[in-house]
DNA sequence: CGCCCAGTTGCAAACGGATCGCAATTAGAG
DNA sequence: CTCTAATTGCGATCCGTTTGCAACTGGGCG
């Protein structure tokens, strides 16, 4: 299934005329294997797991590329830092675990619609937006 | 008006302790005076419009002291800088005008008790949340 | 099958927002 | 007025990200 996955984000490259060159291919690879929502650092220490040698800057400028294509999508959480996870087919938001971290993905039908009902009684057309539950489990009960 | 929320900040800040130093005195004036969500440069471009001299690292260290009291609130939208306000004695969130960066504020009951339904649904407990709208002016009609 | 060059890479320097160490200053309690 | 802890200005520093540049290479074309 990663294996699936893969494929799609390395032909979806070449079909947007992307060089297909080493350091890019592991890039891909990592990315595709990925099922959370890694920064720039983290991405560069799987990579180098892979195959030592590929530069930061070539991971940060391999993520401008590939964001630009629509290919991943860029988060900016509360830390300040640069956040990628595969663009999805349908859109979603997501919780962020204050002690630990953690990300998880949810999606609502219902705050979508409701967006696009607020947006429009401003007067204004929604271009993206982020929605962000800084959450901690559920204690007692 | 401003007059009113203007003694409010600083009444809050000496309850809470803070000394009420010349520098101090005139961030609070220009917080209590800004309607939008100045980033540190521009609250420091103000603060120096009214006192010339005040370094930037104060402006700094004072916005930490405040967002530590509780008395403004901290955010951080795509463009990655931290932004202030007053703490509003309610939650809102944010439209953001793609273009020109204008931020205008709105609330929705609504959205708010779907957030706390969806949390829990998950078996978290939200701490807190962001949701901005990025918009543009709808066109057309 | 090999040439060629635009695209890509590694490296180091630069950048920009935010933070920090330190010595000098000062608010404000007693 | 005094005394001390809080605050300030200044410069250095941090850290994530970007950039300039020379070397390298993927892959189209002959």
């Amino acid at each position: 299934m990663t294996r699936a996955k893969q494929k799609t984000l390395l032909e979806a490259c070449r079909q947007q005329g992307l060089r297909i060159t080493g350091p890019r291919r592991v890039i891909l690879e990592v990315l595709s294997a990925a099922e959370d929502h890694p920064d720039v650092e983290e991405l560069h220490r799987r990579v180098a797991a892979i195959e030592p040698g590929v530069n930061i800057a070539t991971v940060y400028r391999t993520m401008t590329k590939l964001t630009e294509q629509g290919l991943i999508e860029r988060h900016v959480f509360e830390d300040g830092r640069l956040r990628f996870e595969r663009a999805p087919e349908v859109h979603h938001d997501h919780f962020i675990d204050v002690e630990t971290g953690k990300v998880v993905e949810f999606r609502s039908e219902e705050i979508e619609r409701l967006q696009e009902e607020i947006a429009e009684k401003y007067g204004y057309e929604i271009v993206s937006h982020r929605l962000e539950l800084y959450v901690r489990p559920r204690s007692g009960s």
